[in-house]
DNA sequence: GTATCAGGTAGGATCGATTCCTAACTGTCC
DNA sequence: GGACAGTTAGGAATCGATCCTACCTGATAC
């Protein structure tokens, strides 16, 4: 997804955001992909253009762009917080074994009732559906090794080695 | 929840983990509570009956039962990781004032159905719902400060009448 | 256009959760 | 009872994220 110029003017002064080069390429940078990033990738995708942006400028202005709703950050736990630029209703799948994230855009998802006890009094804001498995280029690798477990295995995730 | 001397010998016995003093008491700690807690509560926890237990061995012992399915780690970003000693099919309602987590048994959101595209040949493991929103303690803190913003309304839950 | 200044940036220090490393310890099985 | 792999303790190391501080700069008013 691109923004043009005015439209970017348009959501940042909204908010009363400042337009400064580093938050453009931030923003569109996360706009721009659907991959779901980390800090440390748009660190990376920002220095190409402007090297010396810190990193505390990263978790600065993601966190400003969080708090004004242009952004959101998901979390899955396993290391870094990842980011998505896409505000539309979206859910998303998310793969076991290389932890890529990706967008599921449906309808039913979003309309989900809770027959369950809530607890008493409970304002409910939002929900969101994540689907666990695995994609199609980690299915093989997991093929080798299958039956070790078994499990419920909805509800957890394996942690990945730290490199 | 409780379990018995004889069922935790079992449980531990089938995925080949040794019964030990601190495992059974941060196992035990897990199992008993509905809070959810952090290694570092369990450690806390640990500590009233073995007070030299080390944050290092709640860390392993807590790898350990993950691993072994008995556990389950359920994070939401926002600091420490959050473990759940109920392997029970549910969801989780998570409040955004507190961070408290409560559990949803709710044998409909157990069965969803996917028909935006998901990702080619993805293998659906499981799933989960998580509903967010403020808690009844948490709601008039928040009254205060109303309408500073809107939510994306695309996430919402509708709330059917308690039986 | 210039001044003003709150908001933004850089960089280093710090924090906090988690993992790594290593040596000593101990359930479990034979 | 002995052997040994699995566990534990404790301290060091790591890593993402935040804090602190001084400097810088968009945006607005003049």
């Amino acid at each position: 997804m691109t923004v043009t110029q005015e439209e970017l003017r348009r959501r940042f002064h909204r908010h009363g955001l400042r337009m400064t080069p580093q938050r453009v390429a931030i923003y569109t940078a996360l706009v721009g992909t659907s991959s779901h990033p980390t800090a440390e990738w748009l660190l990376t995708a920002v220095r190409r253009s402007r090297p010396r942006t810190s990193a505390n400028t990263v978790y600065y202005t993601l966190g400003a762009l969080r708090d004004a709703g242009l952004v959101q950050e998901v979390n899955y736990g396993h290391g870094s917080a990842r980011f998505d630029g896409n505000m539309d209703p979206h859910h998303h799948v998310i793969c076991r074994g290389c932890r890529r994230i990706f967008d599921v855009q449906d309808r039913t998802l979003d309309r989900l009732t809770v027959k369950g006890g809530l607890p008493r009094q409970f304002i409910v804001t939002g929900h969101r559906v994540e689907v666990y498995g695995y994609c199609a280029e980690c299915r093989e690798a997991r093929a080798g090794r299958r039956g070790a477990r078994r499990g419920p295995a909805l509800l957890y995730i394996q942690r990945q080695r730290r490199r």
